[in-house]
DNA sequence: ATATAAGATTCTAGTAACTAGAAGGAAGCC
DNA sequence: GGCTTCCTTCTAGTTACTAGAATCTTATAT
């Protein structure tokens, strides 16, 4: 199948495809007599895998990683599990970070009036933010 | 000051007060004799500024807003709620997502074995998770 | 047969927000 | 004078695509 079909069926826009071959996410397509790439349902299944890995927020890098172990019969699952389970700790930082963020965020929203005076809290919190100041 | 003093006071790295004053978070800096850029304590502050709207996740260009009410006398807060107010929602939706990638992924590592045997849950479910298959 | 539209190819460049490194001039200190 | 550090500018690399241009092929309609 062409590049069209093959984004339709794995989900990955065209322009995708080709760059992840071009960076060596995937392997290089067949080519067909005019030159056109050509899929088989086994490079489908393939980037479909890679999306729904990216879609679980892992690394193009990563992915490559896991790619290449779905492909080994003789892996052993344990490595898979340390590259999730890492993952997974990334994850939860930076799920950390964004609830401290909109924690203080939230604060300083729900203390500003919000009318037509300057005043602001939310300006003031930010060039002074509690704690970054005094003895 | 020079630029590594108003880095030090300011906690911006030299070269992203540089990249900020190229484009054109900040304003060009004034030049001392040398030619080496001389910063005042209002410069700092505004960096300072910066550092902690971006450490709120504001993206550069609307930090690049927010200086400019900051230094607005007759700003309205309301303008300043309302651009905080969407950025809330925004990390509201970036946290939800996170969430939901990190309860898949959860479920995929407390299913896999993770040993020295290829089958692999955690491979399996991103090939092909639950609820892209069948009827 | 031809006109045209859709889909394929490649290559370049733009996005966000820096960061690293190179080449070279200036300052400070012994 | 020499050494180290700091300053300058410019270029390029990072992550993961996405948009657009120029060109070629294929399919469809008349």
């Amino acid at each position: 199948m062409k590049i069209s079909e093959a984004s339709r069926q794995s989900g990955l826009p065209a322009k995708t495809i080709r760059y992840y071959e071009e960076t060596g996410l995937i392997a290089p397509a067949a080519r067909a007599e005019n030159g056109y790439r050509d899929y088989s349902d086994i490079d489908v299944h393939k980037m479909r895998f890679v999306r729904h890995a990216r879609g679980l927020g892992f690394s193009v890098e990563v992915c490559s990683q896991l790619l290449s172990l779905y492909e080994d019969q003789g892996r052993k699952s344990a490595d898979v599990k340390a590259i999730a389970q890492e993952h997974l700790i990334e994850v939860d930082a930076k799920i950390k970070e964004l609830q401290e963020l909109r924690s203080t965020l939230s604060h300083l929203v729900d203390h500003c009036h919000g009318d037509n005076k300057p005043d602001c809290p939310i300006l003031e919190g930010i060039a002074t933010p509690v704690g970054a100041g005094g003895a």
